[in-house]
DNA sequence: GCCATTGTTGATACTATGTCTCATTCAATA
DNA sequence: TATTGAATGAGACATAGTATCAACAATGGC
């Protein structure tokens, strides 16, 4: 099940690559099955690790391009450690759970806007921001 | 006049420090006054550039100290590299411009607030949060 | 002022997380 | 199927630190 859904996970992911004008190779594929297995986020070194035999330039250079093209995005953990996560939906925030390393998205607020307001306020030009959220999940708060 | 505001600065962090009970040493002395000196935010490189004589490990550990004592606070720059910053308010978020490298800090603004709110909608209860914005601050804006 | 204690230093090795180079390979397409 | 340029992988290099440990020195008691 969860086999059959990464498989199509990873053939919408080549696909979107593919209309980028990028090659289908069999280690690029390789990384594609394995980051669409992911259920967590992940670092670029525990997805190598899954890959033996793909090279570690490959794994990264893969890694750049899934992000370049909106596919994955990048986490910010409390400790400070990178680690990317598949992205589902545009530009969002995460609610990152420091007991369990889950994540949900933060939907539905409107901080952009609020960000707008402020930094009109000090007459600064926003073009970007980036923010995450540390806490305990629902699960997490019960133990 | 600078130099006279930077030498009281350092005094004051040495100070600081002493309460806390770290010793006075001449290599803690020279970062200090080279942290005092800056004028935007910097990298540990940096700063280590400006004190040949200090070790390397050193400047390092003092930069830690000083972050975890609250004199300095860590910015992440849009290009994900990280960088230090005298720190003159409690926990507060940046401006950065992207285009001089200046930043402001963000103040009377409730995010806050509003990721309490948006958090317990979700069911999550926040310890903590990152915060950046980018974007080009007034003098760049008119270039 | 002198000594003992113990925090601090710095040289160096190591780790983590990438990027770059370049000869070789292979997917796409004509 | 021959061509060609994109992609790969081994390995060197870069960056941003942390760990180790013998030697040193700031502090406090005498």
């Amino acid at each position: 099940m969860l086999r059959k859904r990464s498989y199509a996970l990873a053939d919408q992911l080549q696909e979107a690559l593919g209309e980028q004008g990028y090659r289908t190779t069999s280690p690029r594929r390789a990384v594609l099955q394995a980051v669409a297995g992911q259920e967590r986020h992940f670092t670029a070194e525990q997805l190598r690790e899954q890959l033996p035999e793909v090279g570690r330039a490959t794994v990264y250079r893969s890694l750049r391009l899934l992000v370049d093209s909106g596919a994955l995005c990048r986490v910010l953990l409390e400790d400070g450690t990178l680690h990317y996560q598949l992205s589902h939906h545009g530009h969002h925030h995460h609610l990152l759970c420091v007991e369990c390393g889950s994540s949900q998205d933060l939907l539905g607020c409107d901080i952009e806007e609020q960000l707008h307001e402020v930094s009109a306020a000090h007459s600064f030009q926003l073009s970007g921001h980036w923010l995450e959220v540390y806490g305990l999940c629902q699960d997490c708060q019960l133990q």
